[in-house]
DNA sequence: TAATTAATTGACCGGCCGGCCAGTTTATTG
DNA sequence: CAATAAACTGGCCGGCCGGTCAATTAATTA
């Protein structure tokens, strides 16, 4: 035990530290939105100085858009892999992805919130990011239409936009209808919403 | 041309006055939410001093609880006259209902706006103030499925549930979808949405 | 009209805001 | 090992924050 003992063993680990401040701002701002969250306390839940992020980031705006684009990071990561994963094209594909997603939001509820503070502030580089995921399952559609497996009068884009829209706004909202009377639980939901989903889907007869 | 005509004649309306922080604040809120707005801006923006927003509504938090239930009253005044207005009982009154809501959000963004601000921060009056508006919508589905006009496999509340959700999301993710290759406007998704929604709440023949 | 009440003002408060800067300490490099 | 760079600290800045208060002015009441 010598003289130095008591004081910690400092050792420098820059990603680790600009990770962690990363992480800190990221919760606080999931949970806060950027305007309510003060550079003061993103510091003390990383254990670092308010100065440290500055170097590390730069600015409160800087760690903001980090923050957005790590988030979307998850959110392309899980969307790429489902679309990989869909290459057996039978008629339940389309099924399986909402239900992926569905359960992809459900459990990264900090990626739905920090969207739905994106959308609020017009953030557009959230849309910007996954145009192309849109783009690749809007055409799995049309290919479903050309198939005769869905109904061929609807713009295959709607389609995608119907689901996403639902399932992200059934857990953006949850503070908000779970105090409807009579309403389930994600589950019973999930599955109502498919029935319509997609048999509202298929070719109609009359 | 007497010696006060320099100055204006200074005549008071308490309630007027009230009612112009009210807008200010409201409109505000609207666009930046709570936390971004400064009572400095309100004052500034309904030509009133900050000392007399407090004289009139106590505090900051008090103001956004007054701006939140004027954007209800919006709200529930438009889906009261909606469901009055619903009595002939034909199939088609679903139907009707859903391009009514939809339209009341598209000509009332800052009702869709505040709303999502409540969501974020975990509001829960939202849900409070018109859940009876829903177990009315909700009792009319219910009423279909028993003349045979829906499918009755569904929870009526999710029915009501799913085209909330979409309509709600459409406008307010706005910013997200508009960027989507191909995606087509309002009445071409409501459009869209309507095949796949009415569709698939008839009863299944298979 | 005198007295009382309510609307309105401007100056002021302590406290927190994001950011900066001059330093110290550790790591890297030549 | 010396020198340079990078990581990291604490203290400080001007400015804005929501809120208060005593004083002034207009409306109401007796």
């Amino acid at each position: 035990m010598n003289a130095q003992s008591t004081t910690a063993p400092v050792t420098r680990d820059p990603d680790l530290t600009r990770s962690r401040i990363l992480e800190a701002a990221f919760a606080l701002f999931v949970e806060k939105g950027f305007a309510d969250v003060a550079m003061r306390e993103i510091a003390e839940r990383s254990g670092v100085t308010k100065s440290l992020i500055h170097h590390h980031f730069g600015s409160k705006e800087a760690l903001w858009k980090a923050s957005k684009e790590s988030a979307f990071e998850l959110y392309a990561e899980n969307q790429r892999r489902d679309l990989m994963e869909a290459e057996p094209s039978n008629g339940d594909l389309l099924r399986r992805g909402v239900i992926s997603y569905f359960h992809f939001l459900k459990s990264h509820p900090e990626v739905v919130r920090l969207f739905a503070w994106a959308h609020l502030e017009r953030d557009e580089c959230v849309g910007e990011n996954d145009s192309e995921l849109v783009r690749l399952g809007a055409e799995r559609i049309r290919e479903g239409q050309e198939a005769g497996i869905f109904r061929a009068d609807i713009n295959p884009v709607h389609v995608i936009t119907t689901f996403v829209i639902t399932c992200t706004h059934w857990f953006e909202a949850h503070s908000h209808h779970s105090q409807w009377q009579g309403i389930g639980s994600d589950e019973e939901f999930l599955d109502d919403f498919l029935k319509i989903f997609m048999d509202g889907l298929k070719p109609q007869t009359s």
